[in-house]
DNA sequence: CGGAATAACGTG
DNA sequence: ATGCACGTTATTCCGC
């Protein structure tokens, strides 16, 4: 049985962890995010790998022998951020409790102590895994001592550096010596990179032989660097070859593992709050202690309506309120599936009423249609106004029972989401533990969890009754605490005009749902399922063997390991095989293109032929999604069960699904309705930049406009490259783009993005001023807001980490304006509505896609309605540019566009 | 067996 | 490290 020696390099996963983690802190507010990914590592490590041997090696902050012989050794390297050097002494103390040794020698690096060990660790026969990140330790590897990658666990051995690169371990410092670290600051030679370096070593073995033949080597320019540089090289050579034999205090003996002090590291655990990893330990007793919540509610009093007396009383005492809350338990989550168990009510804090209507064999219940007729007034009416948490859901189940809500004016699941979008939880339960700090009575405890659940209806009437009695009461409660947050962070008219009218819109939008021809697919499905089979076998053909396309880790194992094809990035778990890697493959490589078109197919079949027509109502035969109001940041809405926006439109095959949407009668059409470059236009308009107005005003194609713009050329003479990079940086600039970002968009250099960028921003400075003022902004308040006034909190913004700050000033940009297009959408929807409704005109509004509205609407009359349409959408938002709005009509959603 | 995490990919 | 916002699919892994 072999024995295991793990070593690693302190000070890379120091920096990796706090690189990677965003901040986070102890209780006494130290950072600690460093130490948590360390603990982190090492407790995996632990886990995982169950080494024999174990040990940590840290460099020292002496200048070592390198510095001695090469001045600038290093010298472009920062100094330690601030937020991390006060997590050393931390990460030592954790390593010390858990009795892992750390070296650290003054005089040599981490990578010399770690080689030091290794060598003679292998010399015992034991086998040595060393976690790294530095090219230089590729030299140590040999039979025994293997680079281990932390991510992905997997192990990188001496045969592999020979079938990757075609050299051996004591090849490497010569290769370095050529091509210089950039990031330890090592010369090498100039004009000579990786690649040349290891072509020249493939050849002629050492360096010595390399420069000895300089005059030999293909190209007069590298002949004559060689030459120039050998002096160089050869120092290089020094600085890059590891010392093996450092001094050590420590043997191998030592660093065998020894159990953790538990005990101790539970203490510094606690002192940082890491408890999960506490947990982790196995005493999960010394967990924090529960959060300071009640589930006392203080003295209820909850009635239960069972006589046409008490019915008639209930709806007496209703009809005189400006408002009551207001919820429904039925026996489904799917509102379109759902049948009523009771209906609750509460008009003031801690007092609520429940009807049931339904229960076990033998409840007291009035029947539903006698409870439904007498309500009926009340909930079809505007008045009282109605408040309840998620109304949408009641709103589709009443209109399935044949009752119209109207006069929504307040939804505390909206409101906060409305406070805080970035949440993604917006359930009573939390909403009462977070804003109350009461904890409510959990649904499990009626129904099970699980196999063992059960529907409402099965609930004895009284249980049922306090539960939903408690729910309308908390509503009541979260009112009273939500609607003067909403006030005072400027949200209230955002909410009242904008959102809790869209509720009624969006329930009545689910509840007709769209017409669907199942029909229309069948074949499609059908040939899909042919072609796929004739691609597999081909795949299988090439690869020799068949395994799961379908899943990127076998699929990773054939193509890069088997087949040898040239990995481009990385994953967590493996080589990426995303859809940009296979592209650049199937150049070379056929197997890589039958891949894209494999996993292309099985997407449109897995997720749109096949499912869609299941997602079919039996009832209805339409397709009835969610969407929902309270998912996305921004302020967008999402759409689920099934997700009707993201049905395929880019490809010729992909968009044939759009056939099977369709209008429910020979007399009726889908009419598609959408904002012609929204986004580029709110940026306009917010940054005032003229050029940019000016060119919107202009009605010309924007992207072409641009690109003349920044080339310096006439429209006329912009040609398809020209306009493509233009429409990128545009994009780009909504997104927060990057050099880098742009550069991989289109396929150049670095430089050449950046000098986009730079051009675009001269041509239109104010855009610049934009950007920079909205992160000032969010910088200063933590937040930004839309041109409605609807906000995102961005966190990180005024971040120590780069990488987190730069990713929120993203978000903080792209929030204003994907936001208020959000918002810009939803108030033409509510406007839209209404005309519909007031003027009873014969049209269903069926689906958002974020900038396109899709109706069914009457042939005859259809121009009124189209002119009606982009009425209402143009005149959401009043734009300093023109906002325009493209309309299509056809029997289906694809003819229709 | 069910939930969570991942990778991939469809949309604006 | 590296352009924003989503939801669904299949696979894989973990814990019950």
């Amino acid at each position: 049985m072999s024995r295991k020696f793990i070593l690693v390099d302190g000070h890379a996963h120091c920096y990796r962890s706090f690189y990677a983690i965003r901040h986070l802190s102890a209780p006494d507010g130290r950072p600690t995010n460093a130490a948590f990914g360390f603990t982190r590592l090492i407790l995996n490590l632990l886990k995982k790998e169950k080494p024999d041997y174990l040990a940590v090696a840290f460099d020292t902050a002496d200048l070592t022998f390198r510095h001695e012989q090469y001045e600038d050794y290093k010298a472009q390297r920062q100094p330690m951020p601030d937020d991390l050097s006060p997590q050393m002494p931390i990460i030592r103390d954790i390593l010390d409790a858990a009795n892992v040794p750390v070296l650290a020698v003054p005089g040599y690096e981490a990578d010399d102590v770690i080689g030091t060990l290794a060598k003679q660790a292998s010399s015992k026969g034991i086998d040595v895994y060393i976690a790294t990140g530095d090219k230089d330790a590729l030299q140590l590897l040999d039979e025994h001592i293997r680079i281990y990658d932390t991510q992905s666990g997997k192990a990188y051995s001496a045969d592999d550096l020979e079938k990757d690169k075609g050299i051996r371990p004591e090849q490497v410092p010569d290769m370095m010596a050529l091509s210089g670290d950039t990031s330890d600051n090592v010369p090498g030679i100039r004009g000579v990179g990786p690649k040349t370096a290891l072509k020249l070593i493939q050849e002629y073995g050492t360096l010595d032989n390399v420069l000895d033949h300089a005059d030999e080597v293909s190209g007069d320019v590298l002949s004559k660097r060689l030459a120039e540089g050998a002096d160089d090289a050869r120092a290089s050579r020094r600085l890059v070859q590891l010392d093996v034999d450092v001094p050590l205090e420590l043997s191998v003996e030592d660093c065998r593992r020894r159990e953790p002090d538990k005990a101790k590291l539970i203490e510094i655990f606690r002192d940082l709050g890491f408890k999960k990893f506490i947990v982790e330990l196995g005493d999960t007793e010394d967990l924090a202690d529960p959060p300071p919540v009640t589930t006392d509610r203080g003295a209820v009093e909850y009635h239960i309506v069972q006589t046409p007396e008490q019915l008639d009383k209930l709806v007496g005492q209703l009809a005189e309120q400006d408002w009551f809350s207001f919820d429904l338990e039925t026996t489904s989550r799917r509102p379109m599936k759902a049948h009523i168990v009771g209906l609750s009510f509460a008009l003031s804090e801690r007092e609520a009423w429940y009807v049931p209507v339904a229960g076990p064999l033998g409840s007291k219940t009035l029947p539903v249609e006698d409870v439904l007729d007498a309500l009926r007034p009340l909930l079809e009416n505007e008045r009282p106004n109605k408040i309840g948490q998620n109304l949408k859901y009641d709103a589709v189940v009443l209109c399935n029972n044949g009752i119209r809500m109207r006069g929504i004016t307040f939804d505390t699941m909206v409101a906060a989401y409305l406070l805080d979008p970035d949440r993604r939880r917006y359930n009573l339960d939390d909403l009462t533990l977070g804003y109350l700090g009461y904890r409510k009575t959990p649904i499990a405890e009626l129904i099970g969890t699980g196999k063992n659940q059960i529907t409402m209806d099965r609930v004895e009437v009284s249980k049922a009754a306090d539960y939903a009695c408690e729910d309308a009461d908390a509503v009541v409660r979260l009112y009273h605490v939500l609607a003067p947050q909403l006030d005072e962070s400027g949200l209230a008219r955002l909410a009242r005009d904008l959102e809790f009218p869209l509720v009624e819109v969006l329930a009545e939008m689910e509840y007709t749902g769209i017409p669907f021809d199942a029909s229309a697919l069948a074949d499609i499905s059908e040939e899909l399922s042919a072609e796929l089979e004739f691609i597999a076998g081909h795949i299988y053909d090439e690869a020799g063997e068949t395994f799961n396309i379908n899943s990127p880790q076998q699929l990773s194992v054939v193509l890069f390991d088997k087949l040898g094809l040239p990995p481009k990035r990385k994953t967590q778990t493996g080589y990426s095989t995303a859809a940009g890697v296979l592209e650049e493959l199937a150049i070379d490589y056929p197997i890589a293109a039958m891949v894209s078109r494999y996993r292309q197919l099985q997407k449109l079949k897995n997720t749109y032929t096949d499912v869609l027509p299941r997602m079919v109502n039996k009832a209805t035969g339409r397709i009835h999604t969610s969407f929902n109001q309270t998912m996305t940041a921004t302020g967008r809405l999402s759409s689920s069960e099934p997700n009707l926006q993201n049905i395929p439109v880019r490809t010729e095959e992909g968009r044939n699904v759009r056939r099977a949407f369709v209008a429910s009668s020979d007399d009726r059409r889908l009419l598609a309705a959408d904002y012609s470059q929204i986004e580029l236009r709110i940026m306009a308009h917010l940054s005032d930049d003229p050029a940019l107005c000016d060119a919107f005003r202009s009605g010309l194609d924007i992207h072409s406009f641009v690109a003349a713009e920044i080339n310096g050329v006439g429209v006329d003479d912009v040609d398809r490259g020209m306009r493509r990079r233009a429409k990128a940086v545009n994009f780009g600039i909504i997104y927060g783009l990057t050099p880098y970002g742009l550069s991989r968009g289109i396929g150049v250099s670095v430089e050449t993005a950046s000098d986009f960028i730079d051009a675009y921003f001269k041509r239109y400075s104010r855009v610049q001023e934009f950007i920079e003022t909205t992160i000032e902004f969010a910088r200063e308040h933590g937040f930004v807001t839309t041109m409605f006034g609807r906000r995102r909190y961005l966190k990180n913004i005024s971040s120590e980490n780069a990488n987190e700050r730069r990713y929120a000033e993203r978000m903080a940009v792209n929030a204003v304006i994907q936001g208020t297009a959000a918002d810009m959408a939803k108030i033409a929807m509510n406007r839209i509505y209404r005309r519909i409704e007031s003027e009873n005109r014969p049209v269903q509004m069926l689906l958002q896609i974020h900038d396109e509205l899709v109706f069914e609407v009457q042939l005859d009359g259809m121009d009124a309605e189209r002119e009606m349409i982009r009425d209402e959408m143009v005149g959401a938002g009043k734009l300093d540019v023109p906002v325009k709005v493209n309309i299509g009509v056809g029997p289906n959603w694809l003819d229709a566009k």
